[in-house]
DNA sequence: GTGAAAGCGCTAACAG
DNA sequence: CTGTTAGCGCTTTCAC
């Protein structure tokens, strides 16, 4: 039922290779007459263009892949709404995956990725080791990392934040304040951000001449639950703390939550310090001062430079590192 | 570079008809030795299909839209992740729309829907009117509307929430509790879940022996920010109330921290009930007693009611209307 | 069991 | 300025 360039041409008696040329804006040769006898009769009749007709020759979707762990986690959905907002812009689509960290689901959605020709992928690694993910080298189309960046993967491309200086001022800031006894609540160390916030917090400490405990730190989840969970033991084992430093905002409101059950003030008893600046973080009470990490940033320059490398055929571009920013609310005070 | 079925036809000394038949798992008449042949020589080739080209000729894409106003929006992920996860079973992939709650912008993906020939649309349509979105009455393929439904607008199929029963649950169960001045903060009224909510408060008032007062009634917007400041705004102008009813968990949230910043308590003093349990309610504290709103689920059931559409080619599927679920937790208490 | 042939709807030289 | 031609990679009769 639907309208072709075919019938078209049958009707403005013209060949469909004028019709393409107008439909396409290729039209710099095409007499007005024909041009608008073509456009008022593609108008009229509600032509829509067949892309999959056209991808099959120009070998280009205008299609890109997003592959995250889950987009149902608060983290993702602000990469995946910047990284939609530049593809649109520029007429691109975007196919969105979701991993659950799983390996095996990575190389899956790879596959259907191909099969459906898109033009380049966008890539939040699991936090899996990816030695064996030698699918991804495989794959002809430019590949994006974003955020967490795989060892020994070469992408074409990668998008990052320095967490190791983010996490530096944080910590930094909080021993200027007067902590001294500072925790670091975080997430699971095959991550590659969570390792790299811990470097920053050793750093800090370290130049600030004071001696990372192992006993004060804790690596397992990046939710409130383990926050929580966390802080009730540490209060239990009569660990010595005035300060926590959180791998991420959840973690950070398990742990206020912990905090205030055990009738702890913060900041005058304990300062608290999240990172990634989600939206909750205002809400709390006291607010939470955290580590602002650009997500819709760098959802938009993934695309960016995805869409570069696709439409200028540059293999390779120089990777973004973007900068992170302390945000001091109400949960951090001199002592 | 890649190779196709040609290829792998002339290596086998078979025809391309013969290897499509086997790659395509429709070869119940094809001898086990060139069938095993072909598989071999794909594999060993890694060959990967081309999904648009055979689009071109079978019209399927296994592709579907999902058209959503912000994915940034905590509301929206967990539908998207049931819509996606729904979709990957049954070998679908899903394309990502973010409206803003514009019309145009809804157009405009509507016909990029249409023309990458996906097999099938989501729907969440934005809170404008849509009297003049006629253009969804011309997609050819099936449209399943979500969460939202468009009077006026004869959609294929439909999955909702019953919102009136679920607000008039909510604020029945803070009567039985003893609040008497119950104030209801909430979103714009062009959105129909809120129109329902507000509907369902003033039923259970009428059948409580309250009168509804609009000067305990405040429509605006499904944010924090506007919770915290009608709160505000409410204690300055010394309206009466002893509970609030919340159109949302995050105009909840803000709600919550202005009681908390005035000095009142929660439950004690004030009574607060949200909506849709989203994962950080049980992280305030006190833990927010709210209405759980069944999005995955929502997200899922629509992809389902979708696929059997495309697949079974009915044109109109029953429409699914799923319950809610009263959860109580700290923030109410009897008085 | 297998293959020849005819497209799907569109683009891209190249000729005229 | 416009048309002819030759596909893109795959599926699908229908004949052998």
């Amino acid at each position: 039922m639907k309208i072709t360039i075919k019938e078209i041409a049958s009707m403005s008696e013209v060949s469909t290779a004028t019709v393409s040329k107008v439909l396409s804006g290729k039209d710099e040769k095409i007499s007005n007459r024909t041009r608008n006898r073509i456009l008022k009769l593609a108008k009229a009749h509600n032509y829509i263009p067949n892309r999959i007709a056209s991808s099959l020759v120009t070998k280009k979707t205008q299609t890109l892949g997003l592959i995250i762990p889950n987009i149902a986690n608060p983290f993702f959905p602000e990469i995946a709404r910047g990284t939609e907002d530049f593809a649109h812009e520029k007429g691109y689509t975007l196919i969105l995956c979701n991993t659950d960290d799983q390996l095996e689901k990575e190389e899956r959605y790879i596959n259907m990725l191909e099969e459906k020709m898109v033009d380049g992928i966008i890539f939040t690694a699991s936090s899996q080791r990816h030695d064996k993910l030698e699918r991804l080298c495989r794959v002809k189309v430019p590949v994006i990392m974003v955020d967490r960046e795989v060892e020994g993967l070469a992408a074409q491309g990668k998008v990052v934040v320095d967490n190791i200086l983010g996490a530096y001022d944080a910590v930094k800031y909080l021993v200027e304040l007067g902590y001294e006894y500072i925790l670091h609540i975080t997430g699971p160390m095959t991550s590659k951000p969570a390792r790299d916030r811990l470097e920053g917090y050793k750093r800090a400490l370290i130049d600030s001449g004071i001696v990372f405990h192992d006993n004060r730190f804790f690596s397992h989840e990046f939710n409130s639950e383990w926050g929580y969970k966390t802080l009730n033991q540490v209060i239990a084992s009569k660990i010595t703390f005035d300060a926590i430093f959180c791998g991420n905002d959840l973690i950070a409101i398990g742990v206020l939550k912990a905090l205030r059950q055990q009738g702890l003030r913060v900041p005058e008893d304990v300062g608290l310090v999240g990172f990634d600046n989600i939206h909750m973080a205002r809400m709390m009470d006291p607010e939470l001062t955290t580590v602002d990490q650009p997500n819709y940033e760098m959802g938009y320059q993934s695309a960016k430079m995805l869409i570069n490398m696709i439409e200028n055929k540059f293999v390779k571009s120089e990777p973004i590192i973007l900068g992170t920013k302390l945000i001091v609310r109400q949960s951090t005070s001199a002592r």
